[in-house]
DNA sequence: GTAGGCCTTCCCATTACTGGAAGGTCAAGC
DNA sequence: GCTTGACCTTCCAGTAATGGGAAGGCCTAC
């Protein structure tokens, strides 16, 4: 199969399909003519990974996930502890969201958004809030 | 004053402050020895795009919000305007995590997180979920 | 004069791609 | 057989916003 195929059915771009070749997250053997030429489990792998990576996993994470997947004497302990940081991770950055969110809205709620220059955002920036 | 008397006051780091210089955020003046020489001006500039760059806004925003406060003839509107729309960009990104979080932590409460192999998690990644 | 703590510039690395150039391959149509 | 266009290839560069570190100049104290 072809990456444009691949692409296709995994919904990643072939740009990015090329990458995790390059960094060694799949290995598609080649066709005489220097296609990559992908099978069934590649195409698998790459199914894995569009949906890690929109779970928000990093590469790396994903790297680690897809031993996991691959090696069948796994415990899912350790699959669980993966997605368990990453939880942690996630609600980090919600709760810097909206901690900015706050402050933020809070702001813009002040502001006229007139025509005048006096503005509390700025203000704040400033220091002078 | 020099970069890191301005570091401490404005809570950026020295390279950081280097990198809005190159970027044209800021324009220090040299002393002699090639120093930056840091003006009182400069010192509040820094601190507002420390303070910004905390609400999250990018480096682009801060060049525009940075261009507004310095400009006595601004209309409010202009700064709500960007800001309205950072918080935007804020509320797309909780809802994206928040989706990754509700997914995530339901797979994780699933899996048993024993020394078996079977794990939702790894079953929902390879599109078995 | 020398030790150390500043300061300088410069280049490389990060994350996870994305865009684009230059060129090879393949299948269809004439 | 030739052209056209859609594929495919590699390689280089850029993104956002820094961080790390090397090599070297400057400044103050002892």
């Amino acid at each position: 199969m072809n990456i444009g195929e691949v692409a296709e059915q995994s919904g990643l771009p072939a740009k990015t399909i090329r990458y995790y070749e390059e960094i060694g997250l799949v290995r598609p053997a080649r066709g005489e003519n220097g296609y990559r030429a992908f099978a069934a489990v590649d195409v698998h792998k790459l199914v894995f990974l569009a949906r890690a990576r929109s779970l928000g996993f990093t590469i790396e994470d994903c790297r680690a996930l897809l031993a996991l997947y691959e090696d069948r004497g796994r415990a899912s302990a350790d699959v669980k502890r993966v997605a368990q940081e990453h939880l942690g991770s996630i609600e980090r950055k919600v709760a810097e969201l909206q901690a900015m969110h706050a402050t933020l809205s809070d702001l813009v709620t002040r502001c006229h958004g007139d025509d005048r220059p006096d503005c509390p955002i700025l203000e704040d920036l400033a220091g002078r809030g």
